[in-house]
DNA sequence: CATATTTATTAAACCAGTTTAATTAGAATC
DNA sequence: GATTCTAATTAAACTGGTTTAATAAATATG
């Protein structure tokens, strides 16, 4: 069990429920037990796919959660998932009770950050079908649970695009 | 002052100086005072730069900083520069010591990790003119500082690409 | 100041993606 | 099982970059 989960509370979803739509203000974060939340963003009217949250990840939608914003996104349930969710304010008693857990905090956001700045590595490094072969390498199991298009606009692709790359790698 | 910075030394670098070179280990924590340093990578014997720290930012090769694994990358002063570095074991001393800097700690990492996702977002949604204008925008001290091909590196650019857009944008 | 070196631009050929539209394949529903 | 709907592929024309090489402009050095 993860750190600190004690102070969450469990909570099944079904597939398409939005958990976050573009207006909302972000009151909680959470805890992916099992299953899968797509998040969107939207830019000039076009929707793209920025993350999968699958097993194991914590997420919310963090800038307007922090800033107290309304959201400019999506968090959709791709699948029907186990979550765990702690509200903002429940989340900042446990850290001013617990150094313990802040310093998880600060370690969870340190590995998260780490796992964002490797992907802009990635994606100023290589090319979209070594990505593509990356993405298919260390996360096989999305493309079971997830459509073609939402993977390719998370590549930053087009459906075309990306089945233009398989053929090309087929061919080989 | 930045919170806690009473903790570090302050120091000043020469412009040229590798503050870490592919193979070391990274033992220090930096705040840029005043200055610039570049993060380079290198992948298949590609150098790209991945950030320019300018005044004001923390900073370090955080991942083998973190997993005490030697770097991979270069972080190399551009300017003379004037930094405040703490080691990693005295960084953890200041935070086993004192919750709030923890805490500090903590929404610092939040805010570095916002940053770079935003980045994602910018490079998965913007085409390469409007990152370039965009910088120009909300970083134009950049350009006076550092040469236009580390620029367009930074862009994900051929400095013959950076060139071209220059150039298009020009005749309008 | 003259020269050497580095940086930026231009040109030409090329390529990996895009867009649009048509076609095929697969899944869900009656 | 036939129909409808959604997802994936293919084709053709196009585009914003790339590479390579030459040239021009800016900067540093003797």
């Amino acid at each position: 069990m993860e750190f600190g989960l004690q102070f969450y509370k469990k909570e099944t979803l079904k597939k398409g429920k939005f958990l976050v739509q573009p207006g909302q203000y972000i009151r909680d974060f959470y805890f992916m037990k099992k299953g899968c939340v797509t998040f969107y963003t939207i830019e000039e009217g076009i929707t793209r796919v920025m993350e999968f949250y699958t097993d194991g990840s914590f997420f919310t939608d963090l800038y307007p959660y922090i800033e107290e914003i309304p959201s400019e996104s999506y968090l959709k349930v791709t699948e029907d998932s186990i979550v765990y969710v702690i509200s903002k304010s429940d989340a900042l008693k446990v850290f001013d009770h617990s150094h313990a857990l802040e310093r998880f905090g600060r370690l969870s956001m340190q590995k998260a950050f780490i796992n964002n700045f490797q992907r802009i590595n990635r994606i100023k490094n290589l090319s979209n079908q070594e990505r593509y072969l990356q993405l298919l390498e260390k996360r096989p199991s999305l493309f079971q649970r997830v459509p073609q298009y939402l993977i390719a606009s998370y590549l930053g692709l087009t459906p075309v695009g990306l089945s233009k790359i398989r053929k090309r790698l087929s061919k080989q």
